[in-house]
DNA sequence: TCAGCGCCGGGAAAATTTCACGAGCGTGGC
DNA sequence: GCCACGCTCGTGAAATTTTCCCGGCGCTGA
């Protein structure tokens, strides 16, 4: 009763990494990984190649992130699936995800059946939220916070993504493929949305709702 | 065989603290605490009001911080004898708290004999450094890391520490008794001898060096 | 005494931030 | 269909900030 095989495609820059999702996932009958992308742009170029049914996406990587690798992807095929599995305990990186389009998310620090199950889950068309990511969910609901998800567009979120990750406006710029002025326009409207003054506010509110953790710091 | 009793300050926005302090401080026979002050500026004036042998001094606190108070204090009584007793366990408070003058620096993890025993130390003229930031000193010191406060003066790092408190420059400039066209003056200059170029890769380079932490976000 | 350095700030150029405005474009309701 | 709405992107000009260069002042050590 083996269907075809299902097709996946592995998008985490940390070689690794990789071969764990891979050891993990030919346990599984029926799942075959037929491509491995360790950043954002290779990941959008090696999807339109290979088209596998489900990708696994890891957030934070060199270049385009995870969310916006997601969003040309599902703008280029909007059946794709996208299942995100990363570190980051956020609900506004949750938010920001299944906003861009992705079938799932799943956080690293999830039992490794998680992952499967929620490969499973992805397949068959139903969305997979971790446990952890369900209860900060809640939790912020609950508390009425208003996140910095929920007031940012997906497009002003990507930008503060890579704000913080010290990106000049001219990078970011042409890594999105807009004007430098636009960015700059982007980064006034956050702190203006965000109700900050000043960089160092904005850095600091990132802080405070996880946006940027201090692992983040030691990496590029 | 006791001599006169050697007289003290308190200075610690938490009154609790102080009383901590104090009741650790009185099973030690000739010493007396005579004033207790809540933030720099007081103390400041407490300082010239009553001329303690000793000030006891925490270095996070509202307004101006502890390191411009030792600044003040030791501008207006060269001979006066500032112990710091912080929570900050980093080398960089360690370097600028001496350089203002401190006799000492003890953080609050220390034994409660460590305060005590400085205490003394710093009245016979000895300088008196936790054995955890003599570590840390140690450490950076052997690992080449050029700290920020080994580049920064005086002036340049308590301007920098009222940026990263998320300060104006017109409050900060207010505070510190200078122009704000200084304070922007100086805020430049910092950015330079730290070698970033946004106030964003400041507040990181910041954390990476734990001159903020992650607590320090949730303060005022 | 004098050179060096930190500190303070003015003035002007350069860069950035902010604001106002408008054109596409996709989405959802009617 | 068709309209309204919000998001995106961009321009241009004004307002503000950042940066650079300058000189004066006070302290310190040779």
């Amino acid at each position: 009763m083996i269907a075809s095989a299902r097709t996946i495609m592995l998008v985490d820059d940390h070689a690794v990494v990789r071969e764990g999702y891979r050891s993990m996932l030919q346990k599984q009958p029926g799942l075959c990984v037929v491509a491995e992308a360790s950043d954002g742009a290779e990941a959008y170029r090696l999807y339109k190649e290979t088209g596998p049914d489900l990708v696994i996406m890891d957030l934070s990587m060199p270049g385009i992130g995870g969310i916006e690798a997601i969003r040309r992807i599902r703008q280029w095929d909007k059946r794709a699936k996208v299942l995100v599995f990363t570190m980051h305990q956020n609900a506004a990186f949750a938010v920001q995800a299944i906003r861009a389009g992705a079938s799932g998310y799943v956080t690293k620090t999830s039992p490794p059946e998680a992952l499967v199950h929620a490969v499973m889950d992805a397949l068959s068309g139903k969305i997979a939220i971790s446990p952890d990511i369900d209860h900060e969910l809640a939790l912020s609901h609950l508390a009425g916070e208003t996140a910095a998800a929920d007031l940012l567009t997906a497009r002003e979120f990507e930008v503060l993504r890579m704000l913080l990750a010290e990106r000049t406006t001219d990078e970011i710029a042409s890594a999105l493929h807009i004007s430098p002025k636009t960015v700059a326009n982007l980064h006034s409207l956050i702190k203006d949305k965000l109700g900050v003054g000043s960089d160092i506010e904005l850095v600091r509110l990132a802080l405070r709702q996880g946006i940027l953790t201090q692992i983040d710091l030691s990496e590029p």
